[in-house]
DNA sequence: AATGAATGAGATTTCATTCAT
DNA sequence: TATGAATGAAATCTCATTCAT
């Protein structure tokens, strides 16, 4: 065989993985398979990641880092109006998921807490939302007495959930309707402004 | 019949695997340690159940039944108005997963998706909610282009995703503040009345 | 074969481990699958056999007798011609192995030795028929230099090894023909007369 | 390559194999006792046949293919006398049986058909056998009327029965005569000439 | 006598990990 | 660095056998 390059074979067992993890799940495949659909021995495989759950956490790392990323892209091209910001970071997080689902299953979906008995589990952080969600209320834009951090955490659970099922079947519904029913269901619409706000 | 029926060999295998599949997950339990804890051999466990999934199936059904009931019975104690009902539903789910921690998280935690190999995942049907959504839309209550199947999923994920949460650690929050947020989030509630409503 | 009274459990237990020993073989069959077939508790199954090495062998014998008797009836039946006994023996075990399939399978095919770690494996004697070569020798009628010990075996094996493989797939061969060829090559036939006999 | 590959693991698995299927049967082993007999570790075992069933069959069909070797040997060294030849391809199976009892026994004993249930059943071609009586027939040195195929497969059985039984105790008989006997009864000799030939 | 739930030793098989090359 | 044959601990599952009823 063909010795890669270092970065190369990193990348390969990466890709690798993410087919496998996707296709079959992290129990079913092991270091072996892994390293054999990457076309490299698995001594390769051990000599870059601890584990198959170190591989797992790399991918989701990066996913997540990915995600951040859009997020971050798409407020900045977006307007100030609220509603509009809200709107723009869950389709980019849709196009994400829609681009790479198999990236998006294995971060957020049966995989993600596989690697639970082998490290912390990796998840996305709800304090953007929540620090968003305070800047509204200190505008008066939200209600004051909402617990922004509970409201954080329960709407990622949402946007997860609903990208997840929809992934599994993409016929189920239009991305455009999802992102629609999403924002109207976003703490900055729902909970909205004070009585008469 | 034959040697003393061991008093439900079944109740005691189902009571042991939920124990140690809350504490240890589905991968780090198998049918030994499962038979072991509940005093039987591992034969017995075999003639009760296919494997760890089978049970561990079996367990997720029962819970699944029993918070049915209690969102049932919820219903039926409340009053007529739409958010006292969504309020109750919600409290009776909370009061669930509080008295019953390990069933909720072997139901809907990590767990549930661990026999997805074995059969189709067990989940909460999104209906009923759906259903009393609907009912608000014709009755004027809420938002008539509200895709409501989405809603109700998109609702369902995020209560399920805060409960977890919140018994990862109950000092994270109060029972009462968490329901009231996920009332205030609720379609229901937030989806609200057009203009005016 | 004798009649077996349906009613009692030892009768049953023998059809019912006779079907599942033919059709799977005495490895894949377990005690508990011949109880469950005869529909009695597995208790029973070990009240009237040791094990299932004491069962196939009990069927064995009785099949064994049965061709046995079979062997004398014929040539109690037949003319004085030696070639005449010949292929009356022969036709009678024919037709036997085609009333009772089963039955000459579990005795003669791969389940003959099956036992064998369990006690002396059951066969047919080559006795009578030396005995009968024996004869044929003392009256001039079969090479007298012919090991009629050997012969006798020898053809038992073939007799056996050709029914298996006619029951095996019955369109392969007719009855009257395998009883022509067998007894065609039959020693008192085959190895016959010293030269000008 | 990697460790130092024990030399041919495979070979030693077939050795240990063969000693412990001819002492015990195919029953009584199982592959961590074959394994270890051949100093190796269980995964080793499965790492090189599928399971207990494989290492048989590779077994038994290098043994055929040994015996189909010494016939086809043996024919070339013989003359052209059909009789010389028909007790030259008997001599040299029996020697192959007696310097190979182990292997002849785990082929057409009681191991024949232990892999029954794992695919097809190994046995020799009665094809060759055939076909060299259809020839005698066409010289006119074999009755015309015999069914060579049955003839044929009557013989191999006749032969493999014998071998097998002088090979339970080789005092039994001895080569010489046990090859004298089979070629007397073999079609060729004694389905012989019709009369006057 | 008949029952069949319970048992647990033992067989089969997998796979993370090592290490000589 | 890369390799991949070898390893053996551990999980899964079967089934002959017992024995209280």
């Amino acid at each position: 065989m063909a010795r890669p390059r270092i970065d190369d074979a990193e990348e390969r067992l990466l890709a690798a993985g993410l087919q496998l993890f996707a296709r079959l799940g992290t129990e079913r495949v092991n270091s072996n398979a892994i390293a054999k659909r990457a076309r490299l021995g698995v001594g390769t495989f051990y000599a870059h990641f601890s584990d198959k759950y170190a591989l797992l956490r790399a991918l989701q790392l990066r996913t997540l880092a990915a995600i951040r990323a859009a997020r971050v892209q798409a407020l900045a091209d977006a307007g100030p109006d609220p509603m509009d910001r809200v709107r723009a970071s869950i389709a980019a997080v849709a196009r994400f998921a829609e681009a790479h689902p198999e990236a998006y299953r294995v971060t957020f979906g049966r995989e993600r807490t596989a690697a639970a008995a082998h490290g912390p589990i990796v998840s996305e952080s709800s304090r953007p939302t929540a620090a968003a969600l305070r800047e509204l209320q200190a505008r008066g834009l939200l209600a004051a007495d909402l617990d922004v951090e509970l409201a954080a955490r329960a709407y990622l659970s949402m946007e997860v959930g609903m990208l997840l099922w929809w992934l599994e079947d993409k016929t189920r519904a239009q991305r455009a309707g999802l992102v629609e029913t999403l924002s109207r269901l976003h703490p900055a619409a729902a909970a909205g402004p004070p009585v008469g706000g």
